[in-house]
RNA sequence: GGUGUCAUAGCUCAGUUGGUAGAGCAAAGGACUGAAAAUCCUUGUGUCCCCGGUUCGAUUCCUGGUGACACCA
């Protein structure tokens, strides 16, 4: 069985390709975004349509709901256990999406870290509210002096979930990171999906004016009770809250989302760049895709 | 046509009592293992509109020009 795993950033063409890609394979999609998991978020997360749905098979595409735990862990064991089943009678799947860490934890595997409870996550939730990161810090430089070194001290999400580990297992975090790559029982053929940068970026500004248009202002209206989870923490949403928090004008907002999908589409390039594996190609050499999938 | 104000980074502007300049936004680069569309780090030399003058030295002061805006005809 052959994994074939389709990424790029936001906007670049992903969802119509996989649809042509999964047809041509005789494959589902594994879809492998992080935001589009959720039930209710639909036109801020550019999920694929009813009709779209109807062409292929989706997996992992509004299966959560905004106030369920996940994480890239489960994904991993979510897709592996799906591959799995799928395998003997598929000799070709297709996975696709933008979400790095994810795409990484299905291909490489995740170390196995185990799950804080929320006694002690809200344990030190609220001593950092109470008196801010320093404290923690310290702690941590005592408890796991060699992650101390090399975490980033400026970041607080960092420090808190290494901390979260010292205290829920009596271990260092440092202990239960090898990061190893964990060997598949599948080939991995990974496409990567580019397109030059201001055609990209004019794409993804364009796609944002269309989501207002499409009604994302009502979504997000009725996502409202709703906006602290973490689900929520998301472009295109987190803007919106702010607008009708009457922190700025809508048309602020909007460009907004714009600038930090922009940005968001640069972290993912970033990322994908410092992966050798990747077949690069312009979203419309189509005829070279289906080729090398066909071939292999 | 006259008078006045303004002209500085891609944009909006600050500033230099004369010693060639800095904020916000935009933009660029990077990190990344149970919150990842998250979280975090780094990056500001630009004919200071143009030609002259004064000066050791002008983006800053002065004459003239050009452009924008406002008011008056």
């Amino acid at each position: 069985m052959t994994l074939y795993v389709l990424l790029g950033p936001t906007a670049v063409g992903k969802t119509e390709l996989a649809l042509r890609m999964a047809e041509q394979m005789g494959s589902p999609i594994l879809n492998c975004d992080s935001r589009q998991l959720y039930r209710d978020l639909h036109i801020g997360t550019a999920a694929p349509t009813p009709l779209q749905l109807q062409r292929v098979r989706h997996y992992f595409v509004g299966t959560l709901g905004l106030h369920d735990y996940y994480s890239a862990a489960r994904y991993e064991a979510d897709a592996l256990q799906l591959i799995r089943q799928l395998s003997p009678t598929h000799p070709a799947l297709l996975l696709s999406g933008g979400s790095m860490l994810y795409i990484d934890a299905v291909c490489q595997g995740i170390d196995d870290i185990p799950t804080i409870d929320d006694e002690t996550r809200r344990f030190l939730r609220s001593r950092y509210e109470a008196d801010g990161l320093a404290p923690l810090l310290e702690e941590l430089r005592l408890m796991d002096p060699e992650y101390y070194q090399t975490v980033d001290r400026h970041n607080t999400q960092r420090v808190i979930h290494a901390l979260e580990i010292c205290y829920a297992t009596g271990r260092t975090y440092t202990s239960f990171r090898t990061r190893n790559t964990q060997p598949r029982p599948f080939r991995i053929v990974k496409i990567g999906l580019q397109r030059p940068r201001a055609e990209l970026f004019d794409r993804i500004n364009r796609r944002v004016l269309q989501m207002m248009d499409e009604g994302l202002l009502d979504e997000v209206r009725s996502l409202l009770p709703h906006r602290h989870e973490n689900a929520l923490n998301t472009v295109g949403y987190k803007e919106l809250f702010a607008y009708l928090d009457g922190q700025m004008t809508l048309e602020e907002a909007v460009a907004r989302i714009q600038k930090n999908t922009r940005v968001y589409a640069k972290k993912q390039m970033t990322w994908f760049q410092r992966d050798p594996a990747i077949h690069w190609f312009h979203p419309d050499q189509e005829a070279e895709i289906m080729a090398l999938i066909r071939q292999k």
